[in-house]
DNA sequence: TCATGATCTGAAAGCGCTTTCATACTGGTT
DNA sequence: AACCAGTATGAAAGCGCTTTCAGATCATGA
């Protein structure tokens, strides 16, 4: 194993003190021109990095920033991690990933396990941690919440209005003739984006004068398989729908499959929508009709937030929007002009 | 912000000093029992957390292995490095991920941003990074790798063999009654799996007696785009195929929906195969026959290799397989008996 | 009773770096 | 010539922890 070199090697190679490696390094303070370039042949020649962890210690900050996540192979937490890591390029720090498994004790594990840490800032995403506990943790360094709205911290929240967008997809499929839809619900907590998605699909029949069935929604868990399932249980309930929106495109596919192997086409027989348009949706058969979330670009506003917190500079928590991507999972109702 | 607690703050309120502390955290040695309970409490009372960096810097060693990604946001590489994160636990490491983005020159600046923040260990996935310079690599820090067999490194490698796998998908279709099998490569390069999978191709039919024909094979990218590109070069060039194999599932969803444009029905019309066995590929439309690489077990096992090298103990490179999974994309070819 | 080893504990050095502080030089000013 | 502000540099302290070393305490057996 090749000895890892120290600041103080290069020190001694160049002929100067610890000190004024470490101001070349870091460009503190001016250095006589001689001198710097010994210290950068030094550097060269030893093949010098210095080590950000004693570099940690002696500034007090790591340069990490700790992201909780639920799970990292899940195409949407996937895709916000990567916007994470994108927004954080260049500025030195960089990501320490922790996943709850959405396990609130899991979540609170990967969160001390992210201050013993000393990560510099914290970015939550598909958080369930209680608002108090959040309020608590941000009074120690900054957080910054993503698809969520904590109260008291709504500054350092990024996420799409769920009531307005979770809106776009029951509109469209009512424009297109649609009158009897149902619903594939994410996994029902007191408050939280799956609530405020299925409010909107109420709200919006409601609006639209169409009576709200509670024999076609069903209660899904943001996975593939709960849309299967949620098909299932509306059949076995003998329920009639042209159409279904789900709260999130993974259920879609469920979806998509239990109306496969029923043998009832999509768009032609029934509609889907979805919601998010992960990377897939735009290749499933059909592509999936959905509602958009930049989840790539909250993942970046986030730490760009986190980023604008810990230099002191002032940031606009810019609003992120959803937006109806229309593809060809929904089609006008047969027999109906829209 | 509430003051963070530091090991002489407890040494203070214990009444003993750091030392004891210090020994008590880590159980290094005996102390009496009535210290060891003031000690107790007062890390209770102040909710001390002990500093992961300075214990790093102290120790000589972060507790932290790097990974280095492509893209982690990739549904292929999200679950591997779900895997490595689920071989890490309660191991006290922890994974800082780093991504090369297919490309050469970013994957060498993740490895040199890991090796400055003094990672003890590093697990590659997907790299392109020349072998020469992975050996060099491997003097430094235990260095595994996966999806990749390095000359020299061997015995840190994980991966499925692509020969052996490659040919399951393309036996099956064979055994199925196809002759006219198109392929959709992954990336070109001199080596690696792509290559190793597209042989398999070759070999497989070339052992079934059914000659290559070049005009059946396109060149891909492991993306979705490129499985559509391909199906639609194949209709360019004329080719007759009833199956086609893919070097991946992703780029196997491409091919899907090429052909659902087309109004090609699968499998009635053309059978298709894929390679990984993602997860989602069990609810494409309709479910994918694939070969199943163990990816989550891969990047299980590659923690674990570098925590036993870590610990000094010894480990057995259990071998992965490749596993042939038939769902509904693949049909015995009309008019003949397989 | 005293030497002996075993056991527990604190002082202090050190991990690799940053940063304050003080010193030694500059090159003007008056 | 004497003085001062300004500049470049090194010495040394310190970040929070571990670990060596040595001292203190105690029980034990001769």
């Amino acid at each position: 194993m090749p000895e890892i070199k120290t600041l103080s090697d290069v020190a001694t190679i160049a002929q100067v003190s610890p000190s004024t490696v470490s101001r070349i390094l870091n460009g503190t303070a001016v250095v006589a021109k001689d001198k710097r370039e010994r210290v950068l042949k030094a550097i060269e020649q030893l093949n010098y990095r210095p080590n950000v962890i004693a570099q940690g210690l002696a500034r007090g900050q790591s340069m990490t920033i700790g992201v909780v996540t639920q799970a990292i192979s899940s195409p949407f937490y996937g895709e916000a991690l990567a916007g994470v890591e994108e927004g954080l390029e260049g500025s030195g720090y960089h990501a320490l990933f922790a996943s709850g498994h959405w396990r609130v004790d899991e979540e609170r594990e990967a969160l001390s396990m992210l201050t013993s840490r000393r990560v510099d800032a914290i970015i939550l995403t598909g958080s369930s941690i209680p608002d108090s506990e959040l309020q608590q943790l941000s009074k120690t360094l900054p957080v910054v919440i993503v698809g969520r709205t904590v109260i008291g911290l709504e500054c350092n929240c990024i996420s799409v209005d769920n009531r307005v967008s979770g809106s776009l997809g029951i509109q469209h499929l009512i424009s297109l003739g649609h009158r009897q839809i149902a619903y594939v619900s994410g996994t029902a907590t007191v408050q939280g984006d799956a609530t405020e998605r299925l409010e909107a699909y109420c709200q919006t029949l409601r609006d639209a004068g169409i009576k709200y069935d509670p024999n076609l929604v069903v209660e899904g868990d943001y996975q593939e398989r709960s849309g299967l399932f949620g098909v299932e249980t509306l059949f076995a309930r003998g329920a009639i729908f042209t159409a279904i929106a789900c709260a999130n495109d993974q259920s879609a596919y469920g979806v998509r499959l239990a109306l496969h192997r029923r043998g009832i086409r999509v768009p032609d027989d029934v509609s889907l929508v979805g919601f998010d348009d992960l990377q897939s949706s735009a290749y499933t058969t059909p592509p999936l009709t959905t509602v958009r979330q930049p989840i790539v670009e909250m993942g970046r506003l986030a730490s760009k937030m986190a980023l604008s917190i810990l230099r002191g500079t002032p940031f606009k928590t810019s609003e992120v929007h959803g937006e109806l991507v229309i593809r060809e999972s929904t089609a006008i109702l047969r027999g109906t002009r829209a």
